[in-house]
DNA sequence: CCCAGATTGTTCTGTCTGGTTAAATTTTCT
DNA sequence: AGAAAATTTAACCAGACAGAACAATCTGGG
């Protein structure tokens, strides 16, 4: 990252900087994940998330090739980004429903924090995730998901709380899908039939209505 | 639309045509529906479309003026299109439980059958929803499905069986959510987590879990 | 300290894509 | 026939990605 001040005067042509690659990439990533997030990968102009970057466009050629380059490892750090934001969260020693309660609210208010990302999955879909089946790491970093949820499904069904023939791929297929398409579809939905769910007040009520949703599909028909 | 054999010969610098706006605005709206699906606002090309046309580029700039006034009018078609499949659906007879059901099945087909639809959706929202809102038609048309919505609650919640304090439009957010997720998201969750639930079994299954969940957060408590 | 290699800044240029328009030609209506 | 609308063909031209060239500065090793 270049150093502030352009001292001052006329005719040193070049500021005093520090050697910093990582700063610097990092610099970009987080420019460019705002970028492409806001205008997609075509949209989205390579001189724009230069001069909002405390460097210049040569460093992200330097850096990153090209802008499928550059978009390429946006999408990788959001992902490594948001996965590592999940790990906190255990649950083995909970008691199931309150477990699996805990979960869905945690995973809505984890989409409303990191809406770039969102979008930037969203924009992966319309791609057909094109860019995001040449990365090798992303696919890894999400099934551990998969796992956790698991495990308190067949603690619930062991005792009896919980049906015994949920799928966990299913169930949290539809947890993602209340929480994601919270932030996705806010704008369109939003304008269409107003504001009135995008309150605080609203958003709690979403969640309230995630969680018996949740229950709902996978508590014992008696209970 | 213009005729189609080229008369074989040499000189006759121009090919022999017919007058035909409306077939030729058609033509060019549908294909637009599909490229702009396919690559979104930026990503899609003017030429590609004119290519996939059976009428010029320039035509599409005599109809409609520019690249984004062709974008506004696919997305209202579009929208237009949408609703009126969804007219046919009546369940003013129909007992609460089971309405509410059909109406979450209905709704889970048809956004699959729409997957340009939802695209564009996608694409919208990305753009913070920018150019639906330039569209004065497009919100009127949707307000109807939550009335038919309010109504089935009603008559569930007058006879006891579903929650007195449930809110309509949190209902239809969440039927929506899961039929919107389950078509938007196909390409990144499938890549991540396998296609099994993108077979007709796993999507049977996703059906009827989200009746279940519809359900489970509207029906009463004892229930 | 001095050198080699890595990093960063500046400026300039190429080049091609892609949205847009000019102008001519044909059809249709009255 | 003549005017207006529809359609065709053929450019035009800005902007965007890409990178060349060069200089300057930093950093680590000997």
């Amino acid at each position: 990252m270049p150093d502030t001040p352009r001292p001052e005067a006329k005719s040193p042509r070049r500021a005093r900087w520090k050697q910093n690659p990582e700063a610097v990439k990092a610099n970009i990533l987080r420019v460019a994940r705002e970028v492409f997030a806001e205008n997609g990968l075509s949209g989205a102009r390579v001189d724009e998330i230069a001069s909002r970057t405390d460097t210049s466009k040569r460093m992200i050629y330097y850096y990153f090739d090209d802008k499928e380059g550059l978009y390429l490892r946006t999408l990788e750090a959001a992902y490594q980004d948001v996965r590592e934001q999940e790990v906190a969260l255990d649950l083995d020693g909970v008691e199931p429903v309150e477990a699996l309660k805990r979960l869905v609210e945690f995973t809505f208010e984890h989409h409303r924090k990191n809406r770039d990302f969102i979008r930037l999955v969203m924009i992966e879909n319309v791609h057909a995730a094109r860019y995001l089946k040449k990365s090798e790491t992303i696919a890894d970093l999400n099934r551990g998901v998969i796992d956790s949820l698991e495990k308190i499904l067949t603690r619930g069904a062991a005792a009896g709380i919980f049906r015994a023939d949920v799928d966990p791929l299913a169930v949290h297929w539809q947890i993602s899908a209340l929480s994601f398409f919270n932030v996705s579809n806010t704008h369109t939905f939003g304008h269409i039939f107003g504001d009135r769910l995008t309150t605080d007040d609203g958003q709690t009520l979403l969640k309230e209505q995630a969680v018996r949703a949740v229950l709902g599909s996978v508590l014992a028909d008696g209970r």
